[in-house]
RNA sequence: AGGGGAGUCGCCAAGUUGGUUAAGGCACCGGAUUUUGAUUCCGGCAUACGAGGGUUCGAAUCCUUCCUCCCCUG
């Protein structure tokens, strides 16, 4: 490993300087680079990419390594936020920063790095890698509820083989640790979030700016009308905070959420209570998949899937696993099964894979949960 | 036109045998959580009770006039 030279995407957070610090200290030959992959509002105040390129060249100062700069914001623009955009344009809510990991940290990125003589790259990400029979894969990791694996899920061999995740291992608050006891100048700085390299925005007004309005209107699973949206594309299933839905006399004055999008006649459909039925799904299709060993898992077998981040991963069955299509069977409902989101698939700690979510379905009726439960599941009541 | 009912925060809605600071929910705003979007959590949110008079130590709660809306009869 001495000798070996790694090259760390450094973002100018305590994770990626951690990471490189450790690499460091491990004896390989690090050196940083700082991706700027986001210039279309640079003169505006969300600008947070000169503090944070200070912060990672204060860093790399710190401990003691070269640091550079590249621009992939025409890469970005063209394999993330064109999809991102194509996507909420059809009324689905895509998660840019799958993508984002597949097509810009770990190919633009990883490229230009293996292009600079670098063996391989690594990140700050909450996941671990680790060989088995020839093969790459991915682990969650450690700290669970850090885990990042979900967002790395179309990774593949070629890309696995040449990517450190330091941070695997550890938790949260001893990476901090660290990076206090280290002397890091971003020891305390807030973790981000956002979307990745865009950042934290009023999302709404962001989408804005590139999606027009097409007003239409919000009516109730039964037809009653209630108000009126600004664009399908401005919400997701889901979704509470923004339908400005008031009081009524009918009800219980529960809030209410958006559970369709009936894209044909522009209409938002929703529902009253957290916990309707019509938010509920126990199976998905999801399509454009990637499958991490390169091979589809086997059917009718028992795994966890999440169908969001930071979500607890679900008993399921695979009822169809190919390269183009699956079919997922929750044992439990899942609430708000979103097209456009990721299903990802794990085998106890091995994030198998996993692909975008078409459609969410209720195949098993409310009141017979266990009629098609696999065996083995445990009929429980929602998660509250 | 006559009879009846009702007007409390953007919406729904407690409170009306008069008594310190006018429940609660939804919406909205702010914060926390969060490398997507959501969700969730915490906090804020009527010196004011359709308007004007009056009774009273004290009224959203009593009296009165006016305004508005709803229902019934014409």
């Amino acid at each position: 490993m001495a000798g070996k030279r790694i090259i760390v995407g450094m973002s100018g957070g305590v994770d990626s300087s951690v990471a490189a610090l450790l690499l460091k200290q491990q004896g390989y030959e690090v050196s940083g680079l700082f991706m700027k992959n986001w210039e279309d509002d640079d003169t505006e105040e969300y600008c947070s990419s000169r503090t944070d390129l200070v912060d990672a060249v204060a860093v790399a100062e710190r401990i003691g390594m070269e640091i550079d700069v590249v621009n992939f914001s025409k890469e970005y623009k063209e394999k993330v936020f064109g999809d991102f955009l194509r996507e909420y344009q059809a009324g689905r809510t895509p998660n840019p920063d799958v993508l984002c990991n597949a097509e810009i940290k770990f190919r633009a990125f990883l490229d230009h790095a293996l292009g600079l003589g670098a063996d391989a790259i690594a990140t700050g990400h909450y996941a671990q890698v680790r060989e088995r029979d020839g093969l790459f894969q991915l682990l969650m990791a450690e700290d669970g509820t850090k885990d990042q694996s979900y967002f790395l899920y179309r990774l593949n061999q070629s890309q696995l083989a040449r990517t450190l995740f330091p941070l695997g291992t550890l938790y949260k608050r001893d990476v901090r640790e660290i990076a206090r006891r280290e002397g890091l100048p971003n020891h305390d700085k807030k973790d981000s979030t956002g979307i990745c390299f865009i950042g934290e925005r009023p999302f709404r007004e962001f989408l804005g700016r590139y999606l027009p309005d097409n007003p239409g209107e919000i009516r109730t699973l039964e037809g009653g009308l209630l108000g009126r949206h600004r664009g399908l594309s401005f919400y997701t299933l889901g979704q509470r905070q923004g339908l400005g839905i008031g009081g009524s006399r009918e009800g219980e004055g529960e809030p209410w959420y958006v559970a369709a999008k009936d894209v044909r006649r522009n209409r938002l459909v929703v529902v009253q209570g957290h916990d309707h039925p019509a938010l509920l799904s126990d199976r998905l299709t999801a399509l454009n998949l990637n499958w991490i060993s390169g091979t589809p898992p086997r059917c009718h077998w028992v795994y966890g899937a999440k169908t969001r981040y930071r979500q607890k991963d679900a008993p399921c069955t695979l009822l169809a696993a190919s390269d183009e299509r699956c079919v997922i069977e929750f044992a439990e409902p899942q609430w708000a099964v979103t097209p456009g989101q990721s299903a990802v698939i794990y085998e106890s700690l091995v994030c198998l894979g996993g692909g975008i979510i078409e459609s969410g379905e209720r195949v098993r009726d409310a009141e017979s949960p266990q009629e098609e439960c696999p065996p083995g599941t445990v009929d429980t009541k929602d998660e509250g």
